[in-house]
DNA sequence: TCCGCACGGGAAACCGGTTCCCGCCGGGTT
DNA sequence: AACCCGGCGGGAACCGGTTTCCCGTGCGGA
């Protein structure tokens, strides 16, 4: 009776030992490597796993203590720009270790950020990486804090990436960037060409990443003595269709401004859009800047001045930092510098109509 | 003497076991969930895990024949918009299902996949899902039939997502979409605003998305009975940059055209900004489309008038249809539809002064 | 009172690898 | 000729779970 179709039959190690006539344990060195073997018997083992197409159970040598751990990273969602590029990062970084990746994307869900890390503990892997900010409450503190230790316990590491810590003594590694500097100086920069009113198109009220850089914008103002206008800073998210909505409103509601900065580039495209649509010139009637400096920022029209994050490098530090580290070394931090980029889309103040009705 | 700091013990199910005064099996019982248990067993093993916070090792279940398997995806860049979604897609309906998701990606390099795809096997991935084109060569689809077969032999299956099928007989799950058929809409749509001669800013040559592209940009010609100029082909990559300097080299080149047409909103980015630089206005002077329909298609100035492509849905589809199926059915190919949808940035010809000196 | 059955739980085999430990065998030394 | 030594390879324990098989107990019915 010939193999019926469908029998999908893995074949063992000791399959391949049989077929080559020795034990399994002779196998496994073979395909280990180190421990001696004559010549002969490794060339039989090695005919045998080519015929019958033989690959270790990856699994089932975790097990056994030997096998590469995997990394896991667990992101918001990876169609965000910056998300991606941070994942990238990771996973070139893992890759190039030889590690594996698994990813998990929580959509914003903290329960799901919660339930991911649970599997990837019981996945034993070697480090969790959170990736991008979060909603920054009590209880957010409280429960990441008992995940970093529950994962040191297990010898595994907590890292966030693009976040800040958690507080003191934490067995948490953090890597992330100057969030809050990056936007002081591009305020600064919008200030010093004379705006006074710069509409602030935020984040999510307590994200992490939109209070960092509505720190910077508030610091700015700060800094020249100025005092900024509560009602010029509006609350959305990081996507594109925020920053239109967020706009469209402002415009209607016949706010006064003549500059606007997005929390990201991408609110910043959906942002211009709406000021086209109302017929308002950029920078000639108001000024517009982003955050991220993603790659096609400098196809909008005009070019979009922005702040340049390094979140492929963010991403590959965090799995360098992470690894070859003793799991409750205490708490490591590193900060990246930003850098504001300029191009089109900032100009002085009074050059043309003015936004607001 | 106290626990060391550093000795970062993973409880077992018979530590478990030990504190709870039962046997492991009883513990495995107990979390495993059917088998009858006794409410007093139940809680006092319930009590022991959750006070050594004990998880069970995920591949130490797999070995043994429980636990859920995992779905792979192996992609060439996450940073692209559309693999993200793709990616996306993938990832969601994954997770939705209870699979965990491991990712790789090969950056265009075809020895990488061939590395990944080989891994996948070792970790017993359920399937693995290949994202997005590749270069279509003889060698590629030999080796891709050969990975399908080993992979449908150990009872996983592979995917191919947004990738045409390998030929009649390989055990394999196409998922793609419409690609010849969307840039024949486009392009028919471009020709019927008059423009003669259009430009393709195309991808890799035998990549097989570019050459589908290609494909509906000689067939919309054909079928109005004009024969376009090879000269007006060109090739490069998916990014903004290749765009960029596609169309930089179009214009000192002084090609003749009056409409462009690139095989990416990406792309098309990139063109936008040479295009701009020249001092050429879009689409009076010039009228471009793009393809994918990326969420910011819409915030270039002109909007872009693209082709839609369902890409989520692609990577949604990709798990759910794999899932649930026998390793070796017959192969399997569905095909999705994209449109065309029209914005601002293509015109009628004539309107403006003319691009090329 | 005795039998049988359902219920709950323990011992052990098993999943697919790795590795420790030991024994065999051939060759060089004294 | 007896001894020792080193290179190879096999048996078995082990990793951390699951599952099969079996047994002791307590209860109800005859």
């Amino acid at each position: 009776m010939t193999r019926k179709s469908g029998d999908a039959t893995r074949s063992t190690i000791r399959d391949v030992a049989a077929r080559a006539g020795v034990s399994a344990a002779t196998v496994s060195r073979v395909l280990g490597g180190v421990y001696p073997v004559s010549a002969q018997t490794r060339t039989r083992v090695l005919r045998a796993v080519r015929e019958l197409d033989y690959v270790a159970d990856a699994r089932a040598k975790a097990v056994a203590g030997a096998g590469t751990p995997t990394l896991a990273f667990v992101l918001e969602d990876i169609t965000g720009p910056s998300f991606a590029h941070m994942a990238h990062g990771v996973e070139r970084e893992a890759t190039r270790l030889g590690h594996l990746c698994l990813v998990c994307s929580t959509d914003g869900d903290v329960r799901h950020e919660l339930e991911f890390v649970e599997m990837m503990r019981a996945q034993r892997a070697a480090a969790v990486i959170l990736v991008g900010g979060a909603a920054d409450t009590p209880e957010y503190r409280e429960r990441t804090r008992r995940i970093a230790d529950s994962l040191a316990a297990a010898g595994s590491r907590l890292v966030l990436c693009g976040r800040p810590p958690l507080g003191p003594g934490a067995p948490v590694t953090v890597v992330e960037y100057d969030n809050e500097g990056g936007a002081y100086a591009l305020v600064a920069h919008v200030l010093a060409q004379g705006h006074r009113r710069v509409l602030l198109l935020g984040g999510k009220p307590d994200h992490t990443t939109a209070l960092g850089r509505e720190r910077g914008y508030t610091g700015a103002h700060r800094a020249r003595g100025l005092d900024p206008d509560p009602a010029l800073i509006l609350h959305g998210d990081f996507t594109r269709d925020s920053g239109y909505r967020l706009m469209r409103g402002a415009l209607e509601q016949g706010l006064e401004f003549t500059a606007v900065v997005a929390a990201t580039d991408m609110v910043a495209a959906g942002a211009l859009t709406a000021l086209h649509e109302a017929g308002l010139d950029v920078p000639g009637d108001v000024s517009l800047a982003g955050y991220d400096d993603i790659p096609f920022a400098r196809d909008l029209h005009p070019a979009l001045t922005t702040v340049h994050v390094p979140y492929e490098e963010l991403g590959r530090l965090a799995v360098r930092t992470v690894l070859g580290r003793s799991p409750d070394a205490p708490g490591e931090h590193l900060l990246l510098g930003t850098h504001v980029v300029v191009r089109d889309s900032v100009a002085g103040v009074g050059k043309g109509s003015r936004a607001g009705r």
